[in-house]
DNA sequence: TATATTTAAATGATTGACATTCGAAAACAC
DNA sequence: GTGTTTTCGAATGTCAATCATTTAAATATA
């Protein structure tokens, strides 16, 4: 019998519970995390809370300054543009590389995400939008054939729904959402790098900087 | 008086002399790290070695498996081409963001370092060559604008040193170092983003692929 | 009000401990 | 001798308790 578990780490999973309070505003941008009160708040030690925070860290999602403690990331609006630059250097490579590997199978799939899409926006349940918009690209950046691009998108996607979360008021932008996405797809399927590539670049670019230029970070 | 020592934490230190023992191959690729024996050789408790052994996992100079123990990380042929892949994408990007920051004292301070590369060529002494290229690059990639895509050059650049010490038995590539970065020098001076673009591409190719095409990993 | 001093809280770091798990060695079967 | 099972030691993940140092906040002083 095998009944092993797979055990994660619980930092791990500490610091999968950390981000998911982020996103649900839970903890605020700007909070301090302080390890001894989240120890006792998760019920582990402090040492896994530390753990845990490192792995924010990386992520961008917290900073912590040696001796001053741990805060959540704030981001300004350079914090956002610089993200917005690098996504789309990244995204538009994974694209190219994809576009060879994209079969019938994963064109059902993403259609499946964006009819999902009309019905979150429909729900204006924007939190869901908001994961279905990740799944969407993250789906596609998978199937590039670089891993190290796929991990750092992956960090990437960890900021870019962080800093979504600050504008789910602005609920009007969020329309967009669902066509842009068949949009995308539909230069997806001309399997033409320029079309493609120009699509993209133009899709982020119009949904983020829609986002940014409107409203106050 | 201001007797502050901005204590760097002890976690940083050990990490950046695991590093240098890498480069060294002190340590080899592939090596088990085990955290009690570090411990011990570094005189400081688990804890601090088990941080330092997350950062060099960020840097993927090591690899983590939960449970099963912290190896140094080997790079395969393929790993090589994505490191060179993503490369490329970063620093013709970083370059092209510099480009109009580049004034005369920079090109002064990059052309010592391509004389330095001549005299460390002459003397052999590849740890100090390489050495050399990462600071030639890393200099113009800090000048752009994007402080994401200078930490994740950054953390690139760890592991393109860590491939090269493989590859320091094959010295008879090393020679064109130095022509070809003052050839790159000189595609920068022109400032014309076309010409410096090719030669960025030309030139990790070049070098790279050079060392990769010929010998094994 | 501005400056200096005291105090309390949090972090960086240590030690020692323990359960669980992994892998290798030992014992066993074929 | 080869293949399988069992045993056991070593290493990791985790914990708890502790301490020095530093930071920030509270207090007292000028």
């Amino acid at each position: 019998m095998n009944d092993t578990v797979l055990q994660e780490p619980l930092s791990h999973i500490i610091a999968e519970h950390l981000r998911q309070r982020i996103w649900s505003k839970d903890i605020h941008f700007g909070d301090r995390l302080v390890e001894s009160d989240l120890a006792e708040e998760f019920d582990v030690s402090r040492s896994t809370i530390r753990e845990a925070l490192r792995i924010l860290e990386h992520e961008e999602l917290v900073m912590n300054k040696a001796r001053k403690g741990t805060y959540v990331a704030t981001f300004s609006k350079h914090d956002v543009e610089e993200i917005i630059e690098l996504r789309t250097l990244l995204e538009t490579e994974a694209f190219m590389q994809a576009l060879p590997h994209l079969e019938e199978q994963h064109f059902k799939t993403l259609n499946q995400m964006t009819e999902q899409m009309k019905v979150k926006t429909d729900e204006e349940n924007w939190n869901d939008l908001f994961d279905l918009d990740m799944q969407f690209h993250g789906y596609i950046v998978h199937l590039c054939s670089n891993s190290r691009i796929i991990k750092i998108y992956n960090s990437l996607q960890i900021q870019i729904r962080t800093y979504l979360v600050h504008l789910d008021q602005y609920y009007s932008s969020f329309q967009s959402f669902h066509k842009e996405h068949v949009d995308l797809l539909a230069a997806l399927l001309t399997k033409d790098s320029e079309i493609v590539k120009e699509k993209v670049k133009n899709h982020i670019t119009y949904v983020e900087e829609n986002l940014l230029g409107v409203h106050q970070l």
